[in-house]
DNA sequence: GATACCATTTTGGGATACCAAATCGGTATC
DNA sequence: GATACCGATTTGGTATCCCAAAATGGTATC
């Protein structure tokens, strides 16, 4: 694999993982001597990055995207519009076979999982859902807001209760698109957005100062 | 300006100038003397119009997006679903006084303004009526269908009909916004963009061999 | 102690040199 | 005429150098 794509992916590993925080400042320099890779990969690297929102500007320099809690809510609204859009397209298609993929996906998890991979599988569900409506762009959107999310999702405080009822939802869903309600589907998926939502702003609003202590950047809503 | 932004911005308006065709190479270097910069904002440059889709990578080098019928077609749909959502949020705020900036936009054209201004005004009128919205990331969506869908409406065989009916159109979805009904702005909207899509994707495919014949690589749907 | 000022260092933007791989041209072979 | 082959050229990927602007840190001044 080429540097680019291999400083891109640390990076953003590390961005995603909080290694580096919300916030923080990132020098070019200090990202060459960190990967051993020159700064023309670097910048190449940084610039992706910047498209995937997970870092900006800051006058001249590269900044960390800090937790901005007014995002998040816009991020809901967005990914509510587009995921209902795509699993409406995707309970009127013939071969919803694809339904069954997600279903094992999602059944690969039990007890034991690691916290981790209930975070991953989370995601995934609604990138894949999205994929099976066959429609690039929605599927590039919802991928889009589970980036932007991934940390918030991270940060957020969990209790056992919430992954389980998350996965049941998921199930729900997924029953309803294979029966080709698409206003059943909508409305469950609707609905586990806007609590998903729910649980997060509140989760981080709540904690805020424990975020800020650790050194992360926070945003009021 | 910097060297970087003063590149992008240039090839850009090649790309969708058509002074570069759809399909064409590029090489690095080409940009690099066209311009007279570096190889490093030419660099900078690429990575960002990759991520805007108005270029794209053949193996190791860069090409022009092709004009891609079943891409047009992912994103009517993808713009309805964000162009609607974004009019039904507009549609229910309570000072909705932005329409009338848009609705003057829409007025400072008449028979006298060149077919560019027209072209212009058209795609702002979407992009505009997004922002009312208030959402960052719904209008990100819509600006970005406008930019891939730029040069094929471009090459789209319009009459004065078509553009004086556009034109009403957008004024009737204004006037909807204004009273506040969500559905009927929703709704002609839809028909707005439907329309707008089929006219497109039959002109674009019954003029294909023209297109060809001008150079420009054109993908089937 | 606060602040204005200046020398030093650091930083991102840009230019250029080098390399391996891919492409291109021409030639020999069938 | 088609094709396989090979050397020359071109190209993107990378490393490195230079520069002006910005950040930094220490010092003198009030």
């Amino acid at each position: 694999m080429s540097q680019m794509q291999n400083v891109e992916r640390q990076l953003r590993e590390m961005i995603l993982g909080l290694e580096i925080g919300p916030g923080e400042r990132l020098t070019e320099r200090w990202i060459e001597s960190r990967f051993g890779a020159s700064r023309t990969p670097v910048r190449a690297a940084l610039l992706r990055l910047e498209t995937e929102g997970l870092i900006g500007r800051d006058g001249r320099g590269w900044t960390v995207a800090p937790i901005n809690l007014a995002e998040l809510g816009q991020i809901a609204v967005y990914r509510e519009v587009v995921e209902v859009a795509a699993v409406r397209l995707t309970a009127a298609l013939e071969d919803r076979s694809g339904v069954e993929v997600i279903a094992a996906m999602l059944d690969s998890c039990d007890a034991d999982t690691p916290r981790e991979e209930w975070h991953r599988v989370g995601m995934d569900f609604h990138i894949e859902l999205a994929r099976l409506s066959g429609n690039e762009f929605l599927l590039r959107a919802v991928r889009d807001a589970m980036t932007r999310l991934s940390r918030a999702r991270w940060l957020e405080v969990r209790d056992e209760a919430a992954l389980g009822r998350a996965w049941a939802e998921h199930h729900a869903i997924l029953a309803a698109v294979r029966k080709g309600d698409a206003d059943e589907a909508a409305r469950l998926l609707s609905a586990h957005i806007a609590g998903s939502r729910d649980r997060l702003v509140t989760s981080l609003h709540e904690d805020r100062r424990g975020l800020r202590a650790r050194g992360f950047a926070v945003v009021a809503a």
